[in-house]
DNA sequence: TTGATTGCAAACGGTTTGCATGGGA
DNA sequence: TCCCATGCAAACCGTTTGCAATCAA
């Protein structure tokens, strides 16, 4: 399963002839290891927890470049916005009772071949799927 | 093709002992008619165009009333909630070019049959296609 | 050295809230 | 009459921007 890394990093900074910084390495460090799919709020408590000093605004723009580049990908839900560094196509899975956003392998959903309807040319499908996460449905009654 | 209409809103506010307004009234007739999918600010601009004196408030509680009692759903696309109110399933085509939401069949995608993968209990599936709209694509030469 | 990057704070856009006034049932 | 709904403006929240100071290459 690939993943956001390191390297992705410096090849994308040298390629745009960006530089190499602290922050944009702690930034990236968590975006590659976690899997809670973290807000920009998150991203910056949690990479100041590690690496004392980075400003939001430089966790937008780092968020924004690597978004930019295709390296981490948004998914949206009640006017926030969480940053998946999943790189391999995927679809989510969002509880409605804890706000959790999981990853769905394709696999899981059967023969989702898509069209270009109506003269359109489609070239990204993202499915969403919303209920209850195992943890939710195992602990309510419904 | 079931859309909200005033009869919808007639029976929601019954059932929750709430008034009719003009404004109510109003917004609902729009929402009613149009498939642009707008977002708060075009009902605004739109109902205020035909019964002056509306105010934002009261449009953003009745858009969260009828969304509440699911008379009306969300898309949202780049941090901007957008208002749809076919009350069929269906699903979202946005055209990465101009912006437009359009309302895609379920049938224009073939057997998309979800299962409840993981323990999860799934009770919505929403696909967004991402692409250039009908419009678009004919216009420009990728 | 030099231009990119940073932190800060102010600005911004969309949405919500508090409160006094107005209006359906 | 009574309480709901409205308009207004201020507050709020997530995100962006302008600018001077700082730092990687």
């Amino acid at each position: 399963m690939a993943r956001l890394t390191q390297d992705n990093l410096l090849t994308l900074l040298s390629e745009r002839r960006l530089k190499m910084t602290p922050q944009r390495r702690a930034i990236v460090s968590y975006l590659a290891e976690t899997d809670i799919h973290p807000t920009a709020e998150e991203v910056f408590t949690e990479v100041n927890d590690r690496f004392p000093m980075t400003s939001r605004a430089t966790v937008y723009n780092t968020l924004n470049l690597l978004v930019d580049a295709h390296l981490v990908s948004i998914v949206e839900e009640n006017g926030v916005k969480r940053f998946d560094s999943n790189l391999e196509p995927h679809h989510h899975f969002i509880c409605t009772a804890c706000g959790d956003v999981e990853d769905i392998e394709p696999g899981a959903i059967s023969s989702t071949s898509i069209l270009n309807p109506g003269g359109r040319k489609t070239t990204s499908v993202e499915i969403t799927l919303r209920g209850l996460c195992a943890r939710c449905a195992g602990r309510t009654a419904s």
